[in-house]
DNA sequence: GCAAAAGTGTTAGGAGTACACCCATGC
DNA sequence: GCATGGGTGTACTCCTAACACTTTTGC
């Protein structure tokens, strides 16, 4: 291994989130736009190049902060995008993840060292984006499902709790489909994750609906 | 994106593969004896860093024939492994992919620039390796019994087609447990990616079996 | 004829899906 | 009292898993 090795020299990774919300039943996702080349002015996904002293999901979290503020998100390996050419600059093979936060309790910076703005996108009317971004956030969608589905990545909207009528809303956004509510009853209440409280409370119906809760892990 | 911000400077990417086979009924994994710095002498997975001119299954692909000189291996993503300290040489973040090979119709170079050796080790016996390469195959090991059920991995065994009982044979050896054979053959053949033929053969036992093919895909 | 392996069918349980009516509440 | 949304049960299908006897053939 010849670290000046011109084949492999200039060579460096991307750690890049495609970190989602669901904001108002819709699902978007952050995007900062460029301050810096290339792709200046662009939109893009949150990420950068990840530093030689931090593991991955380290410097991915330092670039989330550095780049919208956000702290201490749950992040899940999604995929790797290692085109020749998927940078301009140099090689760079990009290492993608997952992330979820509540809207609602997260303030994202707009104006940083590196970004000139930041938005909550609506998966449906994402912009060309910097890089292959787009290709990513296609991709993580993808895999999001899955994690829907055989994760507790929706726990961070629910650190009191939830009916099941505002966790089958979301998942329904999620997954793009409509579900049975009888079936989906079912097959969360029957889940080893989740248990129910004796509390009740409003959510959109007039009738008060049971509160169940994420168990730890 | 500074070329030459030290705190990115020197990182590169390896690509890895697991390549597996299943020799007189042993699950196996290829083993080569590097011959060159670092882990001088050591055993490890094939691969190697990749090129700045070549996508990460096409750089694997060159390492992978360089150093044992297999060609057109069909290989799976397996996972990521980038922790920070894992190479001593500089910052390397590894790609690894999962691979099947049919040992009998192929030929290991056991002496190139970069290797002094070639082992097909059966996977309860692997040695101290190279890297964190014991901790990539255990991973890919787990990721093989889905692939296995999930794909036609095993079709590089089977060109002509198989028998069931040959067949869940090495079901069972990657599995690493015994399948009962009546419910194996009702999986298999109301999968549809296998068809019955009209051929009968012998395998292990008197009397002849039916033979199965995959289909293209 | 017997050993060795191949071939075969049924039953039970669990998961998913489809589907319709009553209940509590606010207005 | 009625509109809105919450809560509930049953039947069907599909998949998985458990389990034992018959068939073919080489010796």
């Amino acid at each position: 291994m010849e670290v000046n090795n011109t084949k492999y020299k200039h060579q460096g990774i991307h750690v890049i989130a495609s970190i989602f919300t669901i904001d108002k039943g819709i699902l978007k996702v952050l995007l900062i736009k460029r301050k810096n080349k290339p792709f200046q002015g662009s939109w893009a996904l949150t990420g950068g190049a990840l530093y030689n002293d931090e593991d991955l999901e380290d410097g991915l979290r330092r670039e989330i902060y550095e780049k919208t503020g956000l702290k201490n998100i749950e992040l899940k390996l999604s995929n790797v995008f290692g085109k020749k050419d998927r940078s301009p600059v140099m090689r760079m093979v990009a290492i993608t993840y997952i992330g979820m936060v509540d809207i609602t309790k997260v303030k994202i910076t707009t104006n940083t060292l590196k970004t000139s703005d930041a938005i909550w996108c609506p998966i449906n009317e994402i912009p060309l984006l910097a890089y292959d971004h787009n290709e990513i956030i296609k991709d993580a969608i993808t895999n999001l499902k899955e994690l829907v589905l055989e994760t507790n990545i929706l726990k961070v909207f629910f650190p009191q709790g939830f009916t099941l009528p505002e966790l089958q809303k979301i998942y329904e956004e999620i997954l793009g489909k409509k579900l049975d509510r009888r079936n989906f009853r079912k097959k969360i209440i029957s889940s080893k994750n989740i248990i129910s409280t004796e509390q009740e409370e409003n959510f959109e119906g007039k009738k008060k609906a049971k509160i169940y809760k994420f168990i730890e892990g």
